[in-house]
DNA sequence: CTATTTTTATAAACACTGTTTAAATAATAA
DNA sequence: TTATTATTTAAACAGTGTTTATAAAAATAG
């Protein structure tokens, strides 16, 4: 009989719901505000509910992220179809920074929070996801000659310090000496000098 | 008669007795526990005092940050009898970095965390103070044509971007991808590179 | 030196947080 | 319908920042 079968889809649709409702309350007030009283109340289930799905908030957060990465990765990859390697990667970088500066809280829930290391540590968090992709952007771009020749592990950290750096900085629009209407230009101007100076071959 | 300035001399001595426990706890276990009932417990107050000095936890952060911004301001000022422009600005960037690595609860303190939208606005916040001496070391390397040439702006936002980054990275040990006896070497590689491929003239 | 006023300190409460436990309710099986 | 099992929650624990009304201490006035 189905019963067994009901009663589990009935458990995934409630996890299914409680994520959902983690996830707006989060695009509307913030991770601050998205208490577990808070989604439980949206529901209208009890707080102590949510722990017969959930180990722990982290592990809600954990969820969290991997939908944000998922916007996130939608906005970095708009440029994937092109062909010549450095203006491709050249793109992503825009695309990064765009992401981070028009959605502070979902750039902040993504890397500066560490679900990982307590629970689910199997799984490859977003983090490293963006990083293999940047890798392999960055990996092209100089075997082909169109990035100055250094250790892809350098490069790597460059670009992606700079990018973290930059995103950071927007985020909390830290950069105040630049006025609010010059800001997206600022940004645009900042890299394209950063690639085109390590731009070429030796 | 001196009633009144021994009174007066009384409660800024207690008012710094509660700064230095702040500062105290901050350093031993971070800013998560510095907890305001956690000060009162240890200077053997109760935490109603505490209201009567600091008008809420934001003030204390405040000055806890200003603490900190000494510590820091003395780190990236080590090599500052330096002459040659660029070297010295490169040695303030190593520093810098150095700085974030080895004491990350501190750089993000003082980073991570604004106490001056709500309060105390017209004092100068520790990051602005740093900025202005990027600003400062910048400009002169520029103007000695050991920079590319570029709005000062731009060259001050392409430095703090990359440091900022570099520096919230080795923070909490996201660039997992290098060994961690390496890991010294490789920033230090980076600064290298990041700064000679602005080097220079045009 | 007492009495009054003023200052100083705190206990207790408010409104939150994440999380756990034991008890109550609802659904199923006999 | 009763017994069993699964589901749900009320209440509590240990924290957090902060406020208020009250008590204790100290300074001042008579």
């Amino acid at each position: 009989m189905g019963t067994r079968d009901r009663k589990e889809r009935e458990k995934q649709a409630l996890k299914k719901l409680i994520l959902n409702t983690a996830y707006k309350i989060f695009m509307e007030k913030g991770y601050e505000e998205t208490s577990i009283r808070n989604i439980a109340g949206r529901i209208e289930y009890s707080p102590a509910m949510i722990y017969l799905y959930f180990h722990d908030k982290n592990e809600i957060l954990f969820h969290l992220q991997e939908k944000v990465f998922e916007n996130f990765n939608e906005k970095i990859n708009e440029y994937s179809f092109m062909k010549d390697s450095f203006s491709k990667l050249k793109k992503l970088a825009h695309s990064y920074v765009e992401f981070a500066a028009s959605n502070p809280s979902q750039y902040e829930l993504l890397f500066y929070n560490n679900p990982y290391e307590k629970t689910l540590s199997e799984v490859t968090p977003p983090r490293e996801k963006v990083l293999s992709l940047l890798r392999e952007h960055i990996e092209s771009t100089i075997a082909r000659n169109q990035f100055s020749r250094m250790p892809l592990n350098e490069a790597v950290s460059l670009v992606w310090s700079f990018l973290h750096g930059i995103s950071s900085l927007s985020m909390k629009y830290q950069m105040s000496y630049v006025p609010e209407d010059e800001y997206a230009f600022h940004l645009e101007a900042l890299i394209n000098r950063f690639f085109n100076s390590f731009k070429g071959g030796y």
